[in-house]
DNA sequence: ATCGGGGA
DNA sequence: TCCCCGATA
């Protein structure tokens, strides 16, 4: 799930209020999808579904989401994963396997009638398959809201764009945004608003990290917080057993990097996934363009095909201006 | 995200 | 004492 650089980059956080982030946001999009899966449930663990029994937590989370955003002066264009590079292999299949677990899991907590059970291994088997990466596209093409195709990982392409500027900043609820050379990574806007943690309910708000920050903070350049990143251990390679961010960066500061490697992990070539976060696979210049929402296109697919309720896909669609037949388009051009 | 165990 | 890491929402 990302790199763990939580314990180094935590000063860096700055809480920020939906205000300071208007403009154009990068998201990640399968992150996002992914989010909305595993929180939008019931409490027995079973996912919303339409009246034929597909799954719809995704659009529903996308589709109240997006809407949300754009309410807020947001302007998001979301990026999805293209192929994942070979690097990743070892990342994609643990993460099967602990999916395919947890199905055999899931089953037997529903057989033995253990909910709380099968609450967690409902939520640990979340996948994201063809037909909701098909389907969100869908939802976005009637939102009126871009989204790209990324050459590779989707977090390193928002990463380019917000790199050019063509968006604000990237966001995702990982750091590896920040390696890949994200100016600045937005964390908690897909998922903020309360959440029950441990008995409490807290409120989760958006927060900002600034690259630069980091980056001075610590006194390390770029190449220095991948190299932190490497030891961790990444998607793309596992880190150094018994090594966290802090004893990672200590490393990385006293230029022990290729010497830790070379001991701790023998016969490892940083080099390649040095490589992929310094120069990510990257895709062309993209046009972004946001249109007005499609209103009777949403209601026909969302209410229509998904058994989403009328009215509040019409309570939505009123807080963007969009009453039946009548469109602000000042507030898109 | 947070807690607590246990290793260095 | 610090820090990593697994377990738990």
């Amino acid at each position: 799930m990302g790199v763990a650089l939580r314990d180094i980059l935590a000063p860096y956080r700055d809480p920020i209020g939906w205000e300071g982030l208007c403009g154009a946001a990068a998201i990640d999009a399968h992150n996002a999808l992914y989010q909305f899966l595993t929180i939008i449930r019931q409490p027995d663990g079973t996912p919303l579904v339409d009246a034929e029994g597909r799954v719809t937590s995704h659009l529903s989370g996308l589709f109240f989401r997006t809407t949300k955003l754009l309410e807020l002066g947001i302007r998001p264009v979301f990026v999805y994963d293209g192929p994942p590079p070979p690097l990743k292999s070892r990342t994609i299949e643990a993460r099967r396997s602990v999916r395919e677990e947890a199905d055999r899991q899931y089953a037997a907590a529903v057989e033995r009638g253990d909910r709380e059970e099968a609450y967690r291994q409902a939520r640990a088997a979340t996948r994201i398959d063809g037909g909701m990466i098909e389907s969100s596209r869908r939802l976005l093409d009637l939102l009126g809201v871009p989204w790209v195709q990324a050459p590779s990982e989707g977090e390193a392409e928002a990463a380019r764009l917000a790199a050019t500027g063509q968006v604000a900043y990237a966001v995702s609820q990982d750091y590896d945004s920040l390696l890949f050379g994200a100016p600045v990574l937005a964390r908690n806007v897909t998922i903020s608003g309360r959440r029950r943690l441990r008995g409490r309910t807290i409120t989760v708000e958006p927060e900002r990290i600034r690259l630069a920050a980091v980056l001075e903070g610590l006194g390390i350049g770029r190449e220095e917080l991948i190299r932190v990143g490497i030891l961790v251990g990444t998607d793309f390679n596992e880190g150094v057993r018994g090594v966290g961010a802090r004893t990672a960066l200590k490393l990385v500061r006293e230029g022990r990097f290729e010497e830790t490697v070379a001991e701790r992990l023998p016969g490892f070539d940083p080099g390649p996934v040095f490589e992929f976060f310094c120069h990510p696979p990257s895709g062309g210049t993209v046009h972004l363009s946001w249109r007005p929402p499609d209103p009777d296109g949403l209601r026909a697919m969302l209410c229509d095909e998904y058994s989403f309720s009328r009215e509040r896909v019409d309570g939505a669609l009123e807080r963007l201006g969009m009453t039946a037949g009548q469109r602000t388009l000042d507030q898109w051009f």
